[in-house]
DNA sequence: CCTTGTGTTCTCCG
DNA sequence: CCGGAGAACACAAG
């Protein structure tokens, strides 16, 4: 379940590791989601370089050195971007038995080679995540729709509170809103409404001004927080070295449901709200 | 049946 | 009757 924190993790591993490295070769499987057909897509890639990766909430953008052209990577739940050298993960340090695996493997949609031997792996046991090859214009559409970026200078106080002004709708549905804050996920939008004490299912209209002041500052602070301790591997999540990130030991209240709150005496509990599992606890919750 | 991110469709309301 | 908002549904596959 990549969101922010963990493809901004990805995202600034792979621009110290890629960048302006030529690919000497894609491979793309019959199970991946392209959407061009193979061979265009192999011939948009090869032999070119990847000259930067940007962010817009989860998905990322590699500009490649080709005018006009870009492509787009979404990992969904279960995707990775795995970075080889040769055949071994060079996942060192907290290297975990079962994902230091040798690539490609089952999952493995799509392989780059580069010049020097390495390889990036794009892993997606579900495949729920897609590739796309984009032109500037189709790039700026897909730019266009999603909302402010939590860590971003804009995200202030007055915004936040544009954003849930006159809805009708709860707290936990706006914060998983792309298209208002960019980037929040399952997981910070539970850890969010914890931090700042209130029930994620909370009518925007009932919020008081304290707490939507909580809630501003608990987005920022979890997701800092979160891409401090390269994200949260709770299932699938690894970087691009293979290796998990270290937030699962601080979440509060996601997957903790029927474990004692780290807060209070209360007990965690886990009911649907805007259509997904959510994790609080109703004692020190309002 | 569950899981989550996102795109589409439906419905409601002013 | 139009448009926007939000809810509901669909879909991906293990």
């Amino acid at each position: 379940m990549p969101e922010l924190p963990e493809v901004e993790t990805i995202r600034r591993d792979l621009k110290k590791k890629i960048l302006n490295k030529k690919i000497k070769q894609v491979l793309v499987t019959g199970k991946a989601r392209v959407n061009l057909d193979h061979k265009g897509f192999v011939k948009v890639l090869k032999n070119r370089k990847f000259v930067n990766i940007d962010r817009v909430g989860k998905l990322l953008i590699f500009d490649i050195d080709l005018k006009n052209r870009f492509l787009l990577v979404h990992l969904k739940m279960t995707g990775q971007l795995i970075y080889t050298r040769g055949q071994q993960v060079t996942a060192g340090g907290h290297s975990d038995v079962k994902y230091n695996f040798n690539l490609p493997d089952k999952s493995t949609r799509v392989t780059f080679e580069f010049v020097d031997g390495r390889k990036l792996f794009f892993n997606d046991s579900r495949r729920f995540g897609y590739l796309r090859i984009v032109n500037a214009t189709e790039l700026q559409k897909v730019k266009e729709k999603f909302g402010i970026e939590p860590l971003v200078k804009n995200f202030t106080l007055e915004n936040f509170e544009k954003i849930l002004q006159g809805r009708k709708t709860n707290i936990k549905a706006i914060l998983l809103n792309q298209q208002l804050i960019a980037g929040i996920g399952n997981i910070y939008a539970d850890e969010a409404c914890f931090d700042a004490r209130v029930l994620p299912g909370t009518q925007v209209s009932e919020l008081t001004s304290g707490q939507v002041l909580k809630l501003h500052r608990a987005v920022e602070k979890v997701i800092k927080k979160a891409i401090e301790e390269r994200g949260t591997t709770f299932n699938n999540y690894r970087d691009s070295e293979g290796k998990r990130g270290n937030f699962l030991k601080f979440l509060k209240v996601y997957g903790r449901v029927g474990l004692k709150c780290k807060r209070c005496s209360g007990i965690i509990e886990k009911t649907k709200v805007a259509g997904r599992g959510t994790h609080f606890c109703s004692k020190c919750q309002k």
